[in-house]
DNA sequence: GAGTGGTCTAGACCACGTG
DNA sequence: ACGTGGTCTAGACCACTCC
């Protein structure tokens, strides 16, 4: 039976997408060509055709399912577990939620000129640097060291900002009251410095998978910047693509 | 005046998104909430409002636009060139047109059981094996040094390859006659091994970012692995994700 | 030929940002 | 108050896969 959650302000999409993923998680559907032909699902939700398709596409691009012309759709689970795949907000969300993060709040600084070409925010403007570890588990064995630039113009809000396992871009955005508009990410290869082989046991110049994350606000704003360092032995990123 | 460029057996909102793509890349657009508004496409294209949404869809996919209910869809130009943006097997395709690619088939080759653990393809599993070079310009400096693995099924298409600025995969698309499906890719800091540290022209022990990718046509079938090493100080793996 | 997902229309109401 | 993009309906035709 189809359990109609009518949660509150949520899309229907949202909903239908919430019920699939859900089912997918608990073995409902096995390989090959499993889930519910789109009409069918419009039946079940008793939802438009374009509603089960919003759903569907949210899916397809978390890497859940793939579909064809023809064929249908099946449940893809290659890989199950033991990647971090990001694709969009929720799932960069979802990494955060396997693993806790602990950090000092260092003060105020101000953007110099090469840090500034390197994180591409403005020389000359202001954060609050703040400095972090990321560990699997609490007291587990780091997997990332993290260095944090808040916006100058939360810095009220940063006395209120929890370790744990949420980030700090979602409670910034929970406290300064923002909405999420846009991530920007590098990713480099470079050599661990004193400070990174310090922080994950690692040797000198030891290869780290380095990200650099820009947050912005809805409207544009930069509102975190994050610079991470991953050892390269214990850490892959991985995504997928999708044709379409 | 726009232009009804009646391509055949394109869709239309492949037609929309090439036309706006042109103007923004024109300078049509300047900074600031520029872009016409849905109902504006609408009338100037001659198509429904779900058409003009899918195009800007893509648009906003590939980090060109950003989309605010109430404000309007505005052009997106932080940091123009000089990325490797990559969110869909278009831009992947783009990244490749920028490029040329040199190679060698080595021969065929069965996946042992590290390897298979590594690509994620099945060990025992027949492949023929080809090692190349990418450059930015025909002659230039190396910028990645790539393993390649082709299904030994497509083992007659290979001698047709040709060097250049289509992908592999691409060219086995076209020449074995199959659908792109997905592409999964995984991104790892290593150190530089003697083969990188020539072909890159570094020190061995430098870090790399190692790039796998495993090609699908759309059965789920692996067309193709890639193995890529590129420098750590010459390349960024660039990406953007929006929230929606 | 039957059924699938992909494209497309012409409407509608709503949440949100800006005057 | 108004216009924006976000959600949603009820249809339609088509390309493709599979039997």
């Amino acid at each position: 039976m189809v359990t109609a959650k009518a949660r509150t302000n949520e899309p229907r999409y949202a909903q239908v997408a919430a019920d699939l993923r859900a089912a997918i998680a608990a073995g409902d559907f096995g390989e090959g060509a499993q889930l519910p032909t789109e009409s069918t699902l419009c039946d079940r939700y008793g939802v438009s055709r374009f509603t089960v398709r919003e759903a569907l596409r949210r899916l397809q691009s978390e890497g859940l399912i793939r579909r064809r012309r023809g064929s249908g759709t099946v449940v893809d689970t290659i890989g199950q577990v033991l990647r971090q795949p990001l694709s969009d907000v929720a799932e960069l969300l979802q990494y955060a939620a396997g693993s806790v993060f602990n950090f000092d709040v260092l003060g105020p600084m101000v953007m110099g000129e090469a840090q500034a070409a390197l994180l591409g925010a403005a020389p000359g403007s202001r954060w609050a640097h703040l400095s972090g570890i990321r560990t699997l588990s609490p007291g587990g064995p780091p997997v990332a060291v993290t260095d944090v630039y808040i916006n100058a113009d939360l810095a009220g809000h940063i006395p209120a900002l929890q370790p744990g396992s949420q980030t700090l871009f979602e409670q910034l955005s929970a406290s300064a009251g923002f909405q999420i508009g846009r991530i920007d990410q590098d990713i480099r290869a470079i050599a661990a410095g004193s400070r990174e082989a310090a922080a994950l046991a690692i040797s000198r110049r030891a290869p780290v998978l380095q990200i650099v994350r820009v947050y912005r606000d809805a409207s544009g704003r930069i509102v975190e910047i994050s610079v991470s360092a991953h050892a390269g032995d214990r850490f892959a990123y991985s995504m997928h693509i999708d044709h379409g």
